[in-house]
DNA sequence: GGTATTGGTATCATCCGTGATACTGCTGAC
DNA sequence: GTCAGCAGTATCACGGATGATACCAATACC
């Protein structure tokens, strides 16, 4: 009976983990944000603009999610208090290792599903 | 700049991939599910049964959206024309890695919040 | 002073995932 | 025949995530 299940015997608190997981860099826009900071850019008008169709609320709201969950943070020039800057933290590159897993089986899903039809 | 960025350099491709991973075992049912068929349960009740709170609706639902993605597979008994399994596939079993590093990261991660409030 | 840019917030509308409830077809036991 | 169990489907309702639009404060340029 063991043997027919996935590698890892899973508990409640697995379950859990597994769905703050998914909570973290779930929704619609958190992983393009990842994205595009990823790819430079750290303002928030030029995070705007390379998303197409995100709007401000829903980067503002996901911005501050992926800040409340440490992956990013949120810098103020004092100087030009109109500028702020948005950076992966050393904690989000930990990250790197699941994102990688997650895009490779990600892709193999997809051939799969299609190489069946 | 490179530098700052996550591990693996993301494309809208790996966007996308990432995305139908989340999707794949995302919403609320569906680790449940698995972990419930993970631990033995093969038929619809038993399985409804083994959830708490989880509709017919849901259950139904949630058991064809991983059957089309090949994770289970429903088999009909010929003679008992009401009985159905549900089990996993060999292919499902390939996720394990992944399950695995996910909710490692997601203990990680609650630890890492908890422990900075 | 007027206009543009940055970095947002506030308010309302809409849509999709989920919940609640009722119902069906088939089988097997009494 | 009737009642219970299995494996669902159908219909309506709700709520939270998302979308649309308008608005705001601060700065910079002319």
């Amino acid at each position: 009976m063991k043997d027919q299940c996935i590698k890892v015997q899973q508990t409640e608190e697995d379950i859990k983990a597994l769905q703050d997981t998914i909570y973290v860099i779930g929704g619609k826009w958190k992983l393009p944000i990842i994205h595009s900071i990823c790819n430079g850019n750290k303002h928030f008008k030029e995070i705007e603009r390379s998303i197409p169709g995100i709007t401000t609320r829903m980067l503002s709201r996901s911005l501050r999610e992926l800040e409340d969950n440490k992956l990013i943070t949120r810098t103020v020039d004092p100087n030009v208090p109109t500028l702020v800057e948005y950076e992966f933290t050393e904690y989000a590159k930990e990250y790197g290792v699941l994102i990688t897993e997650m895009i490779r089986w990600g892709k193999h899903h997809k051939k799969m599903i299609i190489g069946q039809l």
